[in-house]
DNA sequence: CAGATTATTATGTATGCACATAACATCATT
DNA sequence: AATGATGTTATGTGCATACATAATAATCTG
């Protein structure tokens, strides 16, 4: 039987999966290395180490220099969420967007908050609440604090037509951030903002993002009642 | 001034980030194309598309035939989240980690589960219902239905000792699936479970993953108030 | 001029080769 | 036997070249 060719890295990638999944390669075992694997396929050895590479930044394979590749045996699910402006989101849903702005102020905030932005405890802040809608419905509340030594041109806008997570995004660069998923329970003003049962269970993203050492903006977002956040493995 | 030449891919990323980042290449805009920024960088073409698909790959830039590479105009950040077994993620916390079975049976499943595993309503599954804990306190609460059609060895598995979370992903092969965070509010039932007030909000993991088209398991996992799940930007 | 055909262009990828680098193995030295 | 130098090996990457492919622009044709 001759053996079928893989000219192409996909290919490859396919066919080793295949293996894995057929436990033709279990976890934990070392594969034959890139020039074995490139004789066998009948292809050049980068195009298997192509397919190796995309692999391991998915979790697929462990790789290290000298050692080899072997199988993860500790195969972690890589979910990667898309974090995009919340009108395009709502947009997406197919649903009307809309935005409210509830408050906006230059104010010394919380411990808490100076202390993870690494600002100055009497450094007031531009403070900015708001609604975000879909279809008229509440859909998310955002308790935003934004850093004016890094973002003075946010102290000239009105951020009430505009949100300031479309806003900043376009006009705030950062180096990186942090992001943090959690549930909480409503407070009552929460709850009356987003129309729900105090108590309620929300769903919490909590962002920080940085400019190299300077924070940039913390915001917090809140979502109603039964809200998902999904994606594929 | 002879401009410095850039000879590996990471530095022609940092370099296009760069521009990015100072705004000389706004969210939008067309940048040169590869072969005329391999001559300015002074390296080959092959470099600059290594390193302009990594950051396409991460949502920097927006990349397509004949079209061009611009820089993106809505820049989704993207979270990746490792999910792995949570045995791994509490002693990787430096907590002791701790599994106790709560249930195991066959049983039919409600509607919804059926449903969404696309198994026939009379079926029944193999239920599992168990607790994880870190250094001894409840950490996570896991109800897990198991389609014995594609994991038969499931059947045999007492599941006392070693967690279906665990042994799943060593013996049950998969090869897509799907995943939604959400909040909830805690049943009474869920409450005496971990150690929580009734009604706390609780962060609440989704997951069902397939073997082709047959549903392999379906999973919710649910954590006690205050849980974070976080990750970088 | 509408619609189909063809050319052009930028990205996408395969290949052979070379060398870099990390990690491990081996052997020599104290 | 501990320590250090050296070699070996598998992955990681760079380069020149060639061709593939998708999308657009230009051209031809009825």
């Amino acid at each position: 039987m001759n053996r079928p060719s893989f000219r192409n890295w996909q290919s490859v990638q396919e066919e080793v999966r295949r293996r894995i999944h057929a436990r033709e390669w279990k976890p934990g075992d070392l594969i034959p290395n890139e020039s074995e694997l490139a004789q066998e396929f009948g292809c050049a050895r980068t195009t298997v180490n192509r397919a190796l590479r995309s692999l391991a930044e998915s979790g697929v394979l462990d790789r290290r220099r000298k050692a080899g590749t072997r199988v993860a045996a500790q195969p972690v699910a890589k979910a990667t969420l898309d974090i995009s402006v919340i009108r395009i989101e709502v947009e997406e849903r197919g649903q009307k967007y809309g935005y409210q702005r509830i408050e906006r102020d230059a104010a010394v905030p919380p411990l808490a908050i100076s202390g993870a932005m690494k600002t100055s405890a009497q450094r007031p802040l531009l403070h900015i609440r708001a609604l975000h809608l879909a279809d008229d419905a509440p859909y998310a509340f955002e308790d935003r604090w934004i850093n004016p030594d890094v973002v003075p041109d946010a102290m000239q806008e009105p951020f009430d037509s505009v949100s300031a997570n479309e806003w900043l995004l376009r006009h705030a660069p950062y180096t990186h951030g942090e992001i943090a998923f959690s549930a909480t329970s409503a407070t009552p003003d929460e709850a009356a903002i987003l129309g729900c049962p105090a108590s309620s269970a929300l769903f919490a993203i909590d962002r920080l993002t940085w400019d190299g050492a300077a924070s940039v903006t913390k915001v917090r977002l809140l979502f109603g009642p039964g809200h998902q956040l999904r994606t594929v493995l």
